[in-house]
DNA sequence: GTCTATAATTTGATAGAC
DNA sequence: GTCTATCAAATTATAGAC
């Protein structure tokens, strides 16, 4: 069971892991931002590590909530929700991927973050290579995942590079390159069977 | 004028930011793998923030060197040697690219050193722009400077994923999509007119 | 230039009152 | 549950001997 304080705590503290590092926050900015002490925060999570794995997880299982069935739609659609949803991180404050982010750090992270993280990519990976599976017809096997992580690994850099420049109209043209370029999937290049 | 000691403090630090961020590693860490004391890591470089500026100053000045002459070659073979900085670094003991990882902790870093991180992507795009104009006739503007900058933000989202899998062959893969779906130009399509 | 010594602050974490 | 009080360790940084 989640608390509404365990709650209120991990956003507090995604907003500055996204924004500054894991490492780049403490317990105190992380309490003083809630409006608490932060003897209070160690008795949500007892320690910084558990407070990241819980970040990390929530996160992830929020991501495959909003994604949901990935056989469920046309492709154009879908590819757009998931496109939407790196967008719309960004949007919010500027914000990185809290995974990508901690992919960046990942040799400072406690092992159970690194595990964490790792579940991420992969839910990231079989959401993106269902889709493209059921969307184009493509056979399985390791050229659908390899597609879909190129697709994913793309997205990821471009939150990266469009974080710098504070505008998400960068993120947006880096989108459109990487669908013309065909790259990313959509319907019109599918039904002409450029795909 | 860069001293030996400088550099080779440089070297170290560079190596632990890569992995572990640059809020990752402390002066003493970075002290007891160079062999000499804290003390002396102040003495060459006064400050954290002036050790990071160096850093990324170093860094980029180093990439625009091995780059070299952006219309000097064919656009495939300029293409490959771009991918292949991005791949001899996390071939490296799977570094991360020391300034993507910046950019990701970004708000946690000292302005110097966003300064820094905001000329290594504009040396990444401005050169790629280059190219993609000497080898593919493609108009100046916006749109050759988005697509430059898609190709960067492909590359570092790549080696971030990549990174995490400590394989090299999954960043091959990667790559490997990039250029069959017409993301990263090469020679033959461009022969074939279709870039 | 490199060191010892140490300051001043911050950090993650615990004990125990309420 | 939340707090005060506190700890031990780590952090960036400085002063000054050698």
């Amino acid at each position: 069971m989640i608390t509404q304080m365990q709650n209120d705590i991990l956003d507090t503290a995604q907003a500055m892991a996204q924004s500054r590092g894991f490492n780049g926050f403490s317990f105190r900015d992380l309490a003083a931002a809630v409006g608490i002490k932060p003897a209070s925060i160690h008795y949500y999570f007892p320690t910084k590590g558990e407070l990241g794995a819980a970040l990390a997880s929530r996160y992830t299982g929020r991501l495959v909530e909003i994604l949901g069935d990935p056989s469920d739609g046309r492709l154009d659609a879908l590819m757009a929700r998931y496109i939407a949803v790196f967008r719309a991180t960004l949007q919010d404050d500027g914000r990185m991927c809290l995974c990508g982010l901690m992919a960046a750090e990942l040799d400072a992270l406690p092992e159970a973050m690194q595990t964490e993280v790792a579940r991420f990519v992969e839910a990231n990976v079989s959401w993106v290579a269902a889709v493209l599976r059921a969307g184009t017809g493509l056979a399985d096997g390791v050229e659908v995942r390899a597609r879909a992580r190129a697709i994913f690994a793309a997205l990821e850099g471009a939150m990266l590079v469009a974080r710098g420049s504070r505008d998400v109209a960068a993120f947006d043209a880096m989108v459109e390159v990487f669908t013309a370029s065909g790259l990313i999937p959509n319907a019109k290049r599918v039904s002409e069977g450029q795909f």
